[in-house]
DNA sequence: GCCGTTTTCGGCCCGACTGTTTTCAGTCG
């Protein structure tokens, strides 16, 4: 395997921002980008697939793109897409980022002026060549400057969920507050649950919008108010978030929380079953003849379209609508099915607080068992214990749960995989602990087939019954390993070997699509706060956002088994 | 370029806002 959806996907997105540069057939543009957004959402690699005919069976997927995308699978190239390279200056293509350029005047520019990338355009802007153009003005000259000279810094993160709930909260609580509001909901990806949010869609539903649009301008956090209309608005909040916000009347509150949760391409599959279905859907409501029928509700709106409810962390066009309509769509785990966490510290190795503490924490969050999981010693893990260190860790574990009635603590060790794939603590030392979590540590870098290997190495060793944060991903800051999971998630499947959804804000690791892969396959997920405090059991909540997102269910999850199921379950993974 | 219990041709999601216009195209979400 070589060719991965990401870089079909991305390839078909260069060929939709060229063909649009060309001014080519919208429809057609669209279709790639559809084709883009399909082969992303899906839970396994097209090349593992056997062809063409079944390319074609995914949506938006017609026979000219399943051809192209089995050359680039049997090649790694697309002639159109080189063909297209060649026609378009490289250039142009940075320039649709800018904001206020779209097709239509990335070509003018091209055309009238000869530009063909960031550095003439900056040069026509200095010159004062634009204002010739037929489409540009003194504002969007403005505009231009501004977002050029910035460009260099422009890379900025989106931001962790978690880091978006400390302003998006506040801004609910305060829109709330406004005379008038009935109610206020932050929708977008940040309602969807993704890991990290571009910005803050947030919705309120209110007889009129002049005092929400007043109060936003009044609100301390607002940096600068960037758009403002009679029903919506747009800024920007001192850590830099852009927030939409939107008001519109009760009946429509339905319709428009619908909307503004999306994602986009769920939107279009609504819409369309809307027409199918000979009505027209707007964030305003469902209309039949300019007769609204439905829109106050979410409910109500999915039930017009003959619908079961949706829950917002699935509507990402990935399968969800069809679902829905023949009554197929997952129960999805909650926070409340959890009856342990499989992956924790302690003061002993790079937590902070005492084993006392953290499993009183364990207790108070409601749960009924609790791992501890130090890191064992190892080059590179700082106060790693070692097998000596270990049991005397598992005697304190013993004494604890002699004065415990309503909690039990488990031994275990979250034992590093070297980079030859061996484990760093020897199998004698991992047979007297009741869970073995394995994960790497290092040497991140590594090529597909080495990395693959090495886990698959690691997966081999008896008495290993979790593989902790198999990406090894930090959102922003490391992206993840190389790592052939399809075949991690067979060996896991074939060993009874679960795989772990960690719920690290910054790792949330495994992703929403290996979830969803992992949970078809039938391997069993371990959703893990990886708490290294106290209080960081609260970021169960997160993995268990994580695992809706891939569809999991309670029954897809190890630690919503009661004790003794779960260590039934963990004593077959040893074989 | 895709797609079809309306269609194999003629459609393709919908609306707000801005800026550049002098009635609306382009961009954005």
């Amino acid at each position: 395997m070589s060719v991965h959806n990401e870089e079909i996907a991305a390839a078909f997105d260069e060929m939709a921002d060229l063909l649009a540069i060309q001014g080519g057939n919208p429809f057609r543009i669209r279709a790639y980008q559809q084709a883009a957004q399909v082969v992303r959402g899906l839970p396994h690699e097209l090349s593992g697939m056997t062809g063409p005919d079944e390319y074609q069976e995914l949506p938006g997927i017609g026979a000219d793109l399943a051809g192209k995308i089995a050359e680039l699978v049997r090649t790694g190239e697309l002639r159109a897409l080189a063909q297209l390279r060649r026609q378009v200056p490289a250039g142009l293509r940075e320039l649709l980022a800018l904001p206020g350029l779209g097709p239509v005047r990335v070509r003018a520019l091209r055309s009238g002026l000869r530009i063909r990338n960031g550095a003439d355009l900056k040069r026509a802007l200095a010159a004062g060549r634009l204002a010739r153009l037929r489409g540009f003005g003194p504002a969007l000259e403005a505009r231009l400057r501004v977002a050029l000279a910035g460009a260099g810094e422009r890379a900025a993160k989106r931001p962790l969920r978690t880091v978006a709930a400390q302003f998006a909260e506040p801004l609910r609580a305060y829109l709330k507050s406004v005379p008038g509001v009935s109610e206020v909901e932050i929708a977008g990806s940040y309602r969807r649950g993704r890991d990290t949010v571009g910005d803050l869609d947030v919705l309120v539903g209110a007889r009129t919008a002049a005092a929400t649009l007043k109060a936003l301008r009044a609100y301390s956090d607002l940096r600068t108010l960037t758009a403002a209309g009679t029903t919506k608005a747009t800024g920007v909040l001192r850590n830099g978030m852009q927030v939409d916000i939107r008001v519109v009347a009760p009946q429509s509150f339905g319709a428009a929380l619908h909307y503004f949760t999306g994602s986009r391409d769920h939107n279009i599959h609504m819409r369309r079953r809307a027409q199918e279905l000979g009505c027209k859907l707007s964030e305003y409501g469902l209309f039949r003849g300019g007769k609204r029928v439905a829109g106050a509700s979410e409910v109500q709106l999915l039930e017009a379209l003959g619908l079961r409810w949706i829950a917002p962390e699935l509507r990402e066009d990935r399968g969800e609508i069809e679902a829905a309509e023949a009554g197929a769509l997952p129960e999805l785990i909650e926070r409340a099915d959890l009856e342990g966490d499989l992956h924790v510290h302690t003061d002993a190795s790079d937590g902070r607080d005492t084993l006392a503490a953290m499993v009183e924490a364990a207790r108070q969050h409601g749960l009924r068992y609790v791992a501890i999981t130090d890191h064992a010693q190892h080059l590179g893990i700082v106060h790693g214990l070692d097998a000596a260190r270990l049991a005397r860790q598992a005697d304190a574990i013993d004494a604890l749960n002699e004065q415990l009635d309503d909690i039990v603590v488990l031994k275990g060790a979250e034992v590093d995989i070297l980079e030859d794939g061996r484990l760093a603590l020897p199998d004698a030392v991992l047979a007297r602990l009741d869970v073995a979590v394995i994960a790497i540590h290092g040497h991140f870098d590594k090529s597909e087939a080495e990395q693959t290997a090495r886990v698959l190495r690691a997966l081999e060793r008896p008495y290993v019954s979790i593989l902790a944060h198999p990406s090894g991903r930090l959102l922003g800051e490391r992206a993840p390993c190389a790592l052939d999971f399809e075949r991690i998630i067979a060996a896991a499947r074939a060993r009874g070997c679960c795989l772990e959804v960690n719920g690290q804000p910054n790792r949330l690791d495994l992703d929403d699509l290996h979830v969803k892969a992992a949970r078809d396959a039938g391997v069993l997920l371990s959703l893990a706060s990886d708490s290294h405090s106290a209080e960081q059991f609260a970021y169960l909540d997160c993995a268990v956002l994580q695992a809706r997102r891939g569809w999991a269910r309670r029954q897809d999850v190890l630690n919503t088994r009661p004790l003794a199921e779960l260590r039934t379950l963990l004593g077959a993974a040893r074989r």
